[in-house]
DNA sequence: TTGACCACGTA
DNA sequence: CGTACGTGGTCAAC
């Protein structure tokens, strides 16, 4: 179940086969870990550690909690032992309170209703650290009710009863965040479950990296930036080769700096092509009057590759083990996609062909199919929109009932759920404000919420930013600035959703494909790649598709929306779309 | 060195 | 056409 809704009973009080843990480095080397467990309080090691998550796990499948699975769980992963069931404070904070921002000082103050404006910052160090230094009582807790800055920062927990007083501490917050989810509402609870498993998901992510072919990723990298240069001489020559390319077009002016928008601008209008800037979308539409245009959009995707995916990339992100590594984070300031570093989330179509299973595997990759409208039909509770979630393509009987082409009813929902403010999707939006009324009107409260600066949760109960915008100025001073704000907060609750339920699928994957000796290699939004031992790639795709009927079944809590995985077995991730 | 802006890749 | 993210380039201010 992977700490999902499977196990969100109605036990009134904390269950008492919560784990609290802390870590902390003393020397800066030895890691203590303080644990509080059925069997008492402790503090022990690494090897302590390890032993205990691997006993209790077998007896008890507690819920470990912890500050933030980045400080516990990478240890764990490393030895093979990673907890079911977890209770994440950070990712629990930013899903009750908003915001990013999410240390201990700034959860405690949360959860114990003190404004987080007055958390202590960490000791600076500087000389005039003495006058304003929390003065040494012994006690975790400042008479102001905030935890001593530097219990937050680790110098203060040198001895093992501070270190104890640390995870009571913890288990402190986490049981008022359990009570904070149940009071918000139904779900709250499940969706940190689910976050937290995330959490410890992204971390063994980081570890484990995406498997690549070494050698085509280098073609590729060769074909676009050429080969890997040894200096830095050589670097400058092949940019140059790059430039030329282009700037043979244009005699007379090849000193132009084709990295410098302006210069570009300038070399354009001294083609007679004037353009208000030079992105490439406003160049596609003068593609074939100059031929430099054509040129100069085949340097830009060249040159990305040059530049961000190149050989430094390679040679940076790449391990020797041929696993590209990043860092992972369950969640965004906004409406709680996760996000990856390194090109992990935006790793150009080209370099795909470079993304393959190691010898002896296969990647079993799924995507969920227009995920955001039969999202839609879950958080509104339009019966007439759920209905149409049943079609393997929603688009069809949304454009049967509205009398319009398929392509048409596709632009309506879209426009509908981004907020589009320009196109022709004008008569069918009328048309679907008259079929799906319910959900229409979900998506404008959001709308008018947004342009108020007003709060407001997804479906799982995060809570939503829509003061991001804000920037100082008052609601109602920047029309602009108010709109903006609305169409983020109409897509935000869409989006957001889809973030939940994506995360509930992907740990339940994980748990079921694990013993397969299967795990998840990349997590693209609505996407899963899944590398497996290829005897068993068959039984994994079987078990993520059967993982999307479960989690979708406990997300959305009876909701009759039928949710749509596209699931394949593959070398590369190229053949698949 | 830092931050703003541009540009562009992914969903 | 909307939203979100991360990265790297140049340029201006510090």
């Amino acid at each position: 179940m992977a700490g999902l809704a499977g196990d969100s009973g109605r036990s009134s009080a904390p269950s008492p086969s919560v784990v609290a843990v802390v870590a902390n480095r003393r020397d800066g080397t030895t890691i203590r870990y303080a644990v509080r467990s059925p069997r008492g309080a402790e503090v022990t090691s690494r090897e302590g550690l390890v032993r205990l998550v691997r006993e209790l796990e077998a007896d008890l499948t507690p819920r470990w909690t912890w500050w933030t699975a980045a400080e516990i769980a990478p240890t764990l992963v490393t030895e093979g032992v990673v907890p079911q069931r977890s209770w994440d404070i950070s990712e629990a904070h930013r899903i009750l309170h908003g915001g990013w921002e999410a240390g201990p000082g700034v959860a405690w103050a949360a959860s114990h209703g003190i404004p987080i404006a007055g958390v202590p910052a960490p000791p600076s160090g500087d000389l005039f650290e003495f006058a304003s230094s929390t003065p040494d009582d012994g006690r975790l807790v400042r008479p102001d009710g905030h935890l001593r800055p530097d219990a937050v920062t680790g110098d203060w927990l040198d001895a093992d009863e501070r270190l104890l007083l640390w995870a009571e501490a913890l288990a402190e917050v986490a049981e008022r965040q359990l009570m904070e989810a149940r009071a918000l509402g139904p779900r709250v609870e499940a969706t940190i479950h689910s976050e937290s498993a995330a959490a410890v998901l992204c971390v063994e992510l980081a570890q484990h990296g995406l498997p690549l072919d070494r050698v085509i990723a280098e073609e590729l990298i060769v074909a676009a930036a050429g080969p890997r240069p040894e200096t830095v001489e050589d670097e400058l020559a092949a940019r140059r080769i790059r430039d030329a390319v282009v700037l043979r077009h244009v005699p007379g002016r090849e000193s132009t700096d084709l990295r410098n928008p302006a210069q570009v601008k300038g070399l354009l209008a001294a083609v007679g092509v004037d353009v208000p800037d030079t992105r490439k979308w406003t160049l596609e539409t003068h593609r074939h009057t100059h031929p430099v245009i054509d040129a100069l959009l085949i340097w830009r995707k060249d040159e990305r590759i040059a530049t961000t995916y190149g050989h430094r990339w390679l040679a940076l992100h790449v391990g020797a083990d041929d696993r590209l590594r990043g860092g992972w984070t369950a969640c965004d300031g906004a409406g709680g996609r996760m996000t990856a570093e390194n090109g992990l989330h935006n790793l150009p179509a080209a370099l795909r062909p470079a993304v393959a299973a190691h010898p002896g595997h296969l990647f079993v990759r799924a995507d969920l199919g227009q995920i955001e409208p039969r999202v839609l039909a879950v958080v509104s509770g339009d019966a007439a929109f759920a209905e149409a979630t049943r079609a393997d393509d929603l688009y069809a009987p949304v454009a049967a009932r509205l009398g319009v082409e398929r392509a048409v009813a596709k632009i309506a929902v879209l426009a509908a759920m981004y907020g589009q403010r320009s196109g022709a999707a004008g008569e069918a939006l009328k048309g679907l404000e008259r079929a799906y009324p319910v959900a229409m009107a979900h998506l404008d409260d959001a709308y008018a919420v947004g342009v108020r600066g007003g709060d407001l949760r997804t479906f799982g109960g995060r809570l939503i930013p829509t003061g991001r915008f804000l920037r100082g100025e008052p609601i109602g001073a920047n029309p602009a600035l108010d709109a903006a704000r609305g169409r983020f907060a109409r897509n935000a609750v869409i989006q957001g959703a889809a973030a939940e339920l994506f995360k509930a699928w992907a740990a339940t994957v994980r748990a079921a494909v694990a013993p397969l000796g299967a795990e998840i290699v990349l997590c693209l939004h609505d996407e899963l790649l899944v590398h497996a031992p290829e005897g068993v790639a068959t039984e994994v795709a079987a078990l993520v598709d059967q993982s999307l009927t479960d989690a979708a079944r406990r997300w959305a809590r009876g909701a009759p929306v039928r949710f749509v995985a596209d699931t394949s077995i593959i070398k590369r991730w190229s053949e698949a779309k």
